[in-house]
Order: C-alpha cells, then sequence, then structure tokens
DNA sequence: GCAAAAGTGTTGTCCTTACACCCATGC
DNA sequence: GCATGGGTGTAAGGACAACACTTTTGC
C-alpha cells in the first residue's frame, strides 16, 4: 500500500502555461486577439493570450483569469481543445500548456491592457507567430470549423439581436465557403429557435433586413442526441 | 526585452501525469481495462492506467509507454481527450493529469504486466473508481460516442476479419442503440471502404457470415470534409 | 427439422440542393 | 431611378426509416 503524498513527491514538476485562442467576428472575417511577444528570441512576433497556471488553481481558472484581464469579458464562452507538451516547445525550458478557445464579439467589449500591441487580427492572414502558436492556431481554427457545424456557437460571434446576413456571414468566413441565401434561411427558420424581434436594421444602405435573438431554451430542447453514422 | 530561461523559472511548478482510457469490445460490450489502486484511500477502488511524465518526455510519448506496457501493443489508435486539473483531484496533492483515449481488439492482444489485478471490465458496469477516474471514463465514453458516428474508429475494435454483425454490435454496444439490420449493411455497403474477403466465419452454430476488410484508403479518398450545419 | 443468424428490396418521407424574381430602403 | 441586399417557393434527387421473407449452416 503506497502513501499517495509519498508517490507524488517522486513525479518530476513542469511549468503549465494556458493560452487562450480568442476568435473574434467583424467587417466579414474572422478575427483571433493576438499581442506581440515581448520574449527575446522572439521579439516582435504574433502570440497568443497566456499565462502561467498559478498554485492552487486549476486550467479552468487560469484561462478565464487570462480572458478576462484581456477583455473585461465574464460569462463568455470558453472551452478546453487540446495541451502541447513538446519538450522543445519553448526556448525557455520545457513548459507545457494547454489552450482554450473563447468565441466572442468584437464589438461588446472594449479591450483592457492594451500592452504588447494587442490587436484583433484576421485569422486567414496570419502566416508567421512566436512559438508554436501558429500550430496551436490552426488547430484551434480547425476545431472551430467542425464545432460550429454541430452546435450554435457562432451565435457568440455575434450581437444579442442580428440579421440572418450576418449569421450567413459568420458561417462563410470560418468554414470558407459559399451558402445558398434562400436554402440556409429556410434551413434555421425550420430548425425553430431563432426568435423574430419585430425589429429592422439601421444605417444600412439597402433595405434593412429582420433582426432575430436565439433562442438557447428552444434549442436545449430541439438539439439532436444521436447524429448517425457518417463519415 | 525578456530572457525566456530566467521568466519560466518564475512559474509553479506542477506534477504532471498521463491516464489511458483503453477500451476494448469483447462479448458483445464495451469494456475498458483497468487495475485496481495501490493508493492507501482507494484500496481495491479500480483505476485507470497511468503514470506520471517523464523528465524531457511529451504527453503523447508517456501515453504511449503507458499503453505498451501494459498491452505490449504498438501502433495503437491513441488520442489525446482532455486535461484534468482540480486542485484536490489527487490525495497525494496537486496532480494534473492529461488523458488519453485508446481503441483496441481484445483478442489481438495478450496482457502483460498483471500486477494490480490488470483486467477488462464490462463499461456499463463500472460504479466506483478511485480518484476522478469514473469522470473520466464517462467523459471519454461520451468522447468515444460521438467519434465513432464521424470516423471510422469501430474497425480498430475488431479482428481485422470481420463480419457486418460484429461491426453492427459494436456500434450497437457503444452508442447503446438497436439499428436495422438491413439498413445498416446498406449503409456500409454504399459507403464502399469494405472489402468482401470472399471468407466465411467458421465455428458458428448457425449460417456463417461473409468476413470483411477495412479499405483504409478508399475512406481517406472518399472521406467528407463538409457535413452541414446541423444542431 | 429446428434453431439462429445471414442475406436481400421496396416504399414513403424528409432533407438537401439548385435556381430567379420582386421588394424595401438610401442615395 | 438606381444600386444594394432582403425576402420568398418549387421541383428534383438523395438519404433515411420502416418493414418480412427466404437461405444457409450446425446440431
Amino acid at each position: 500500500m503506497i502513501d499517495p503524498i509519498k508517490l507524488v513527491q517522486t513525479y518530476p514538476q513542469v511549468p503549465l502555461t494556458v493560452d487562450c485562442v480568442i476568435f473574434g467576428f467583424d467587417e466579414n472575417s474572422l478575427k483571433v486577439l493576438l499581442i506581440k511577444s515581448d520574449l527575446s528570441q522572439y521579439h516582435g512576433k504574433l502570440s497568443l493570450l497566456g499565462d502561467n497556471v498559478h498554485t492552487h488553481e486549476d486550467l479552468d481558472t487560469a484561462a478565464n483569469r487570462v480572458l478576462v484581464q484581456r477583455t473585461g469579458m465574464t460569462n463568455v464562452f470558453l472551452e478546453q481543445v487540446h495541451t502541447f507538451s513538446k519538450p522543445d516547445r519553448h526556448p525557455g525550458g520545457r513548459v507545457v500548456t494547454t489552450v482554450y478557445a473563447s468565441l466572442l464579439n468584437v464589438k461588446h467589449h472594449e479591450l483592457l491592457l492594451h500592452d504588447n500591441e494587442l490587436k484583433w487580427h484576421t485569422v486567414n492572414e496570419i502566416s508567421e507567430m512566436a512559438f508554436d502558436h501558429k500550430q496551436i492556431l490552426d488547430l484551434c481554427t480547425s476545431w472551430l470549423r467542425k464545432r460550429v457545424q454541430e452546435q450554435p456557437l457562432a451565435f457568440n460571434l455575434l450581437p444579442v439581436k442580428f440579421s440572418l446576413r450576418q449569421l450567413q456571414n459568420v458561417y462563410e468566413a470560418i468554414l470558407d465557403i459559399k451558402l445558398d441565401r434562400r436554402n440556409f434561411r429556410k434551413k434555421f427558420a425550420t430548425m425553430g429557435f431563432l426568435n423574430d424581434t419585430n425589429q429592422l436594421e439601421t444605417n444600412v444602405t439597402h433595405r434593412p433586413g429582420k433582426l432575430y435573438t436565439f433562442d438557447f431554451v428552444q434549442y436545449q430542447q430541439k438539439k439532436k442526441h444521436f447524429i448517425g453514422i457518417d463519415f
């Protein structure tokens, strides 16, 4: 019989960090919130928002802390994606990082802590990044492409009231495809969890579209559990 | 400008482990490979296979090492699922664990290292486990249910040559549903990546079924990339 | 010959796709 | 009145679900 405290004392210890891939949507393209690295090796290169994990803090809490520090937003979608652990991924020695992805509406917040040139960047214009962050971003983008098709995540990237055009733009930007407008609208109409607000867009230079809200309760009731074997 | 080595030295360090949820299929039910814990707090309780992560070792390597030590199998499906980090999840103090899931054919290997009563257990008969391992197992079972519908993972649980009945049994056991035999066979026939071996089952007490193999190359060519918005 | 599972087709319904015209607004 | 995107319906094809009988083998 083994004493757990003594056992754990024999384990090697590793510095842990979290990195947040914070996606936003604006001007019809998918954005990600990045800073410029201040490490000497990666000076000026783009970097994800991250921090070390504090003692007694779990990973979800750490990721949420990073997000709140930078965006001031609480109650935002934030989900663990993957843990990266190549021994040489960090120039400072071994650092294991757990990556979280978040989706939020660019217009819904003011950026906080503007140090290190915190800015939104268009995802498909990013080439080089610090560390293995480009690889991480690519994984999270794939992850988002998949998730957005099977869960109503797109609404996190939009204002509470949005037009069907805006919604379609989100899908087209993330999936990098064109969708048929009539079929797209029909699909969301039959799904039945968009609520018509009886309001119209304003400040548009054309016929204003209706504004809708997402009905989360309806979604919870209607969502599918078994999809079907399909690959 | 910051020196990365000095920076990383300021980070708190944490013991890391990997835990492997090794799924198998036998006697028409989904199994998982477990040991009995030898920690004093959890004496006799069922536990996942795990180990601490060695210095200079990445997580994939550590998980693979655990798998090979116990099953002797290499080149087995093994994928990272989630990292668990609640500060009180381990009685020996803070331990962060990254969980991997593996699928393998019970008949294809001899268990190695039979210490701690290493055995296959039927997944839906497991109630209590050591640590947070029941919660981990439940997450991995959900993960498997989802993945098995969108990727051809089921074949990892079967012999190289299998009957359609066996294949259907895998899906029925994992998804915990009954499927229509005719529609199931039609579906896999039209997918077009099962190869007829022109062999029949032997040692069965009824009409023998044809044996098929999975054609991975065909799958790679035919697999879908865009599924469609559907939730 | 009996038990047990293999093998096989059709029909109706639903979902998906493709496609074109008029409408409301700002300028 | 013109440019811009909003809003709408239909028809064809494909996928899925429901359903029953004959065949082959071991015993």
